[in-house]
RNA sequence: GGGCGAGUAGCUCAAUCGGAUAGAGCACCGGCCUUCUAAGCCGGGGGUUGUGGGUUCGAUUCCCGCCUCGCCUACCA
């Protein structure tokens, strides 16, 4: 509705300007005037054209009004001026605007659907989930409802690092700290499934054990490292007790951040494994695709010798100049020499011949484009609600869901992982894949640390130095960190208490059910509220708080209208269609109208936030928006009081309010991945 | 050394493509429950946007220098 509003005006103002001058614009400025008195839209141009024209701004923007009064006017509008030095404003026919609005429903889904795929949480299995992965997947999935709000088809992939060091330590922990063989850790699972107790925890511990344990002895420390790389080599190769055991606990610890991450609404689709990108041989086919088209070359000189390597993105590679500040006459000349190696290339194959990381995440994202010429076998893995999860497997059943193959893809990844993910879009490019590298967002977030006062809460050592730091980073390795699920638990008995003291006549299972959406949605809200790149400080008091910019107080909104139409005894389905036909103009300007009219002009732009929040991947602005709307809504709610209402046409116009309010929150808070409960 | 990000109110963060008086929340102070839910609302104090230049009618935003902080930059995975 904004947007359309916002478009009619871009172009008349586009006309005026062809018809004044002869002058075509490529896209016109428009933004909100600070103050609603100078109207709903307001255009800067007239001081771009200022000197073009050799024109005071002030006339051209008097002449431009001119022509957009003078001429048909534009449809939706009410009147433009001048104001200031030469800023156009344009004010819109509220009523006509509210009107339509009111009888705007969803948008219809457009006819071919586009497909992208968005992979998060991609927590290594082999300990508990943590705030930081919590982030992860909070942005991950939010951002996948946005991208199904818009229409488009979704994947939803969690990629999982089975066959990596990670879980080889964890597996070294098992066997040569507690001494267990496969039978073993079979029985020590059963045994902590009989107690209670979640394997993931076990592990988190065990994993810090097993981190220190290599530190632990100067002269075994050689030693230690060989059995870890011996435990990974196993792993990774398949087919013996060391892999069994690797193979048992993964999954175990997966469908533990499965269970956990179900608790905050996030649900995947597909989890691709390590072990079957190795087994399956994606990475042989991508070699030849790579050789083929010179992306890789084979260095023969210098510190590289004998690897495959990949010139860095920006870099000009073995062409470019020789390394910089070894010559005092550099700057004066181009470097003509072209033959040294390119010391700064990214080696992709060791000489060795095993591949890196890089390597095979090229592969796997070329099967993500569906350009690697070999596809995954699938079993079903997960039961959601309404939908099933599927793991990938080296054979599997013969019916599946099609996966891969996507238009656009986004990888919701920590920001210190930008080098890795920007050599991959490289290789793409180099291969000549450059629609497809165009379409690869690296959905770059910055981590969470904890502030040292919840450090020292969680009973953490801080050193002095780190006690003045803002912050310090979590370590799975130092099994330093605040679990997701203890901090689940925190926030659901913290709302639980709140709820029960407020609505004791509620019963047990309204008030569980109460409490559960208010800590989802303060956690949820507390991780998106955050811009992607700023590091969140994380601190049990402010992600336990309640008040304020806060989920809890956008899912307050909505509980108040919702018992505004209970009281009312009609719906919002019923107000939206009572507006139609009566004159409510006079209740959106003038006298007696504070409030009314900023509160449907806000949630007029949720489509636009929409839009805003995928082309930039930051789903941050439509958090500040929900809450911007809700705050619009209690200046509302305390300004006119609905109920007591005696004019007839203003108080349909007054309940309509509060329904557009209740549509657009609840709306945008699905978005986020929020409900809001009945009362709270 | 090179690359990326950041520096805005006491604290945590916003500020859309360069636009009108740089905004929220927390904290603090003072008010508001006999009217639709006080997880709320109203009012108040709080700013040389790290720093020095430049471009511009106009700079938190763009360019250059400098300072501070974080991350990345290994044939580990």
């Amino acid at each position: 509705m904004y947007l359309r509003q916002q478009r009619q005006l871009a172009e008349a103002i586009r006309g005026a300007l062809r018809s004044l001058y002869g002058i075509e614009v490529e896209t016109v400025v428009l933004e909100q005037p600070p103050e609603l008195k100078f109207g709903e839209f307001a255009t800067p141009v007239a001081f771009e054209l200022a000197r073009k024209l050799r024109k005071a701004p002030k006339k051209i923007a008097e002449e431009i009004v001119g022509a957009l009064g003078s001429s048909a006017p534009v449809a939706g509008f009410a009147g433009f001026e001048v104001a200031g030095a030469g800023y156009i404003n344009a004010r819109l026919d509220r009523s006509g605007f509210a009107q339509a609005f009111a009888r705007s429903g969803e948008a219809e889904a457009p006819a071919e659907r586009f497909h992208s795929l968005v992979e998060h949480t991609s927590i290594n299995p082999n300990k508990a989930a943590h705030v930081g992965h919590l982030r992860n997947a909070i942005l991950g999935d939010t951002f996948v409802r946005l991208l199904r709000a818009a229409g488009q088809r979704v994947d939803v992939q969690n990629y999982i690092d089975n066959t990596g060091v990670q879980v080889a330590d964890v597996v070294v922990g098992l066997v040569h700290l507690e001494g267990l063989n496969l039978a073993g850790v079979e029985e020590l699972m059963s045994e902590l499934a009989e107690d209670g107790e979640r394997i993931d925890y076990y592990c988190w511990d065990l994993y810090a054990r097993v981190s220190s344990w290599y530190e632990a002895s100067p002269e075994e420390a050689a030693a230690r490292k060989k059995l870890r790389l011996n435990t990974l080599h196993a792993t990774e190769a398949g087919g013996n007790e060391t892999a069994q055991i690797a193979e048992l606990v993964s999954t175990a610890v997966l469908r533990r951040h499965l269970e956990t991450m179900v608790r905050l609404g996030i649900e995947y689709d597909l989890l691709p494994r390590e072990s079957e990108i190795l087994h399956l041989h994606f990475w042989d086919l991508a070699f030849e695709q790579l050789k083929a088209k010179g992306v890789l070359y084979f260095e023969t000189e210098g510190k590289n010798k004998g690897c495959w390597v990949m010139k860095r993105p920006g870099s000009r590679g073995r062409t470019g100049g020789r390394p910089s500040g070894d010559s005092a006459s550099s700057g004066t000349t181009e470097n003509s020499d072209s033959e040294g190696p390119d010391e700064d290339a990214k080696v992709i194959v060791r000489s060795n011949g095993t591949v890196t990381y890089v390597g095979k995440d090229i592969a796997y994202h070329l099967w993500k484009f569906g350009l690697l010429g070999r596809d995954f076998a699938y079993r079903p893995f997960f039961d959601y609600r309404d939908h099933r999860c599927w793991i990938s497997a080296e054979t599997g059943e013969a019916e599946h869901p099609q996966f891969g193959g996507a238009q656009a893809i986004y990888n919701v990844i920590d920001s210190r992982q930008s080098d890795p993910q920007a050599n991959v879009i490289e290789a793409l490019r180099g291969l000549g894949y450059t629609e497809q590298a165009s379409h690869y967002t690296h959905f770059s977030y910055e981590m969470v640390a904890l502030t040292p006062r919840c450090a020292l809460e969680l009973g953490y050592e801080v050193s002095e130095e780190d006690r003045a730091r803002p912050y310090i980073e979590v370590s799975g390795r130092k099994g330093f960190g605040v679990k997701a699920d203890d901090l689940i638990d925190k926030l659901i008995a913290a709302t639980h208490a709140e709820v029960d003291s407020r609505h004791p006549e509620l019963s047990d299972e309204e008030g569980e059910a109460t409490a559960r959406s208010i800590a989802v949605g303060a956690l949820r809200y507390f991780m998106l509220r955050y811009t992607r790149n700023s590091v969140i400080a994380f601190d049990f008091k402010d992600a336990l708080s309640f008040e304020g910019e806060t989920g809890p107080y956008l899912q307050y909104a909505v509980v108040r209208t919702r018992s505004i139409f209970r009281k009312a005894g009609t719906t919002p389905e019923e107000a939206l269609a009572g507006l139609s036909g009566v004159d409510v103009a006079q209740y959106l300007s003038g006298e007696g109208s504070d409030g009314i009219w900023e509160v449907w002009l806000r949630g007029a732009k949720t489509t636009l936030l929409l839009d805003q929040c995928i082309s930039t991947a930051e789903p941050a602005y439509l958090a500040k928006h929900a809450f911007q709307l809700a705050q619009d809504f209690s200046n509302f709610y305390r300004l006119h009081h609905i109920l007591s209402e005696e004019d007839p046409a203003r108080k349909k116009l007054l309940l309509a309010t509060a329904a557009v309010t209740q549509r657009e929150l609840i709306r945008s808070l699905a978005w986020l991945g929020i409900s809001a409960p009945e009362v709270m």
